[in-house]
DNA sequence: ATTATATATGAAAAAATGCTCATATGTAAA
DNA sequence: TTTACATATGAGCATTTTTTCATATATAAT
């Protein structure tokens, strides 16, 4: 993955540095980690098909057939997608005899999509 | 890219499809082109190198050099993530003499990058 | 049990992405 | 105008990601 920083590697070796905001800032940033799970996360909606489903899904509920005839792709695609979104925590699923429906986990994954599309539309 | 949805795709040939559901949903999803432009908003967001970048400068104005010396990764591989960054309208910059500063655009990116750690936060 | 159907999954092809290296550009100082 | 330095960029490589194809699993109906 990636290298922990090292305390001689915080600075570069330019003279024109601005060392104090640096430093300062390196105070400030969230933890490595969670800066990793956020690019994780919004890896996750990073991807059109993704974002289909999960818009679909804003609606109602729908199982994978329907998302299938809803978006323009294989079934299995969907379902390998469906994996993704479940994996990342982001929609859960309940089966009802052969069908599994598909719905969002929970209101969070709305308010992303929803900040996201408001950050569109101001442009 | 991806094709468009034609009307007899709209729907496939299994018997179990819920159509009612599927055509009242399709009718409420974002116009094609809106999604498409979410996913590649979010996409920008999807990497840990650009997070970084993104979180620090949330805190303060820094310059390329900056930028190097707080990620550890080299100035030309910050220069080629600015670049996508300004190009996704998320940074701006401002060039003094031969350092140029970046900035984040506006409030709205903050938000996207608040909404997400507190999702993560909710775990 | 056998067949049909909805969904899941492994493997591999295809596409997209991020980094490095070398080098170019732009500005300032000598 | 020559040199130095901060930043930008093109090309190539390595890695990751998404799709397809074939097939497996799970449930229901016959």
């Amino acid at each position: 993955m990636e290298s922990r920083i090292k305390e001689q590697d915080l600075f570069c070796d330019l003279p024109m540095i601005h060392e104090d905001v640096v430093r300062r800032v390196h105070g400030l940033l969230p933890p490595r980690e969670e800066m990793f799970g956020l690019a994780d996360l919004f890896k996750v909606f990073g991807d059109a098909t993704r974002v289909r489903i999960l818009c679909a899904l804003r609606q109602s509920e729908l199982c994978v057939c329907d998302l299938t005839a809803l978006l323009d792709l294989s079934q299995s695609a969907v379902s390998h997608q469906l994996r993704v979104l479940k994996t990342a925590r982001l929609v859960r699923n309940r089966r009802q005899g052969r069908v599994v429906y598909y719905s969002l986990l929970d209101e969070n994954v709305k308010e992303i999509l929803q900040v996201g599309l408001e950050h569109l539309a101001e442009e």
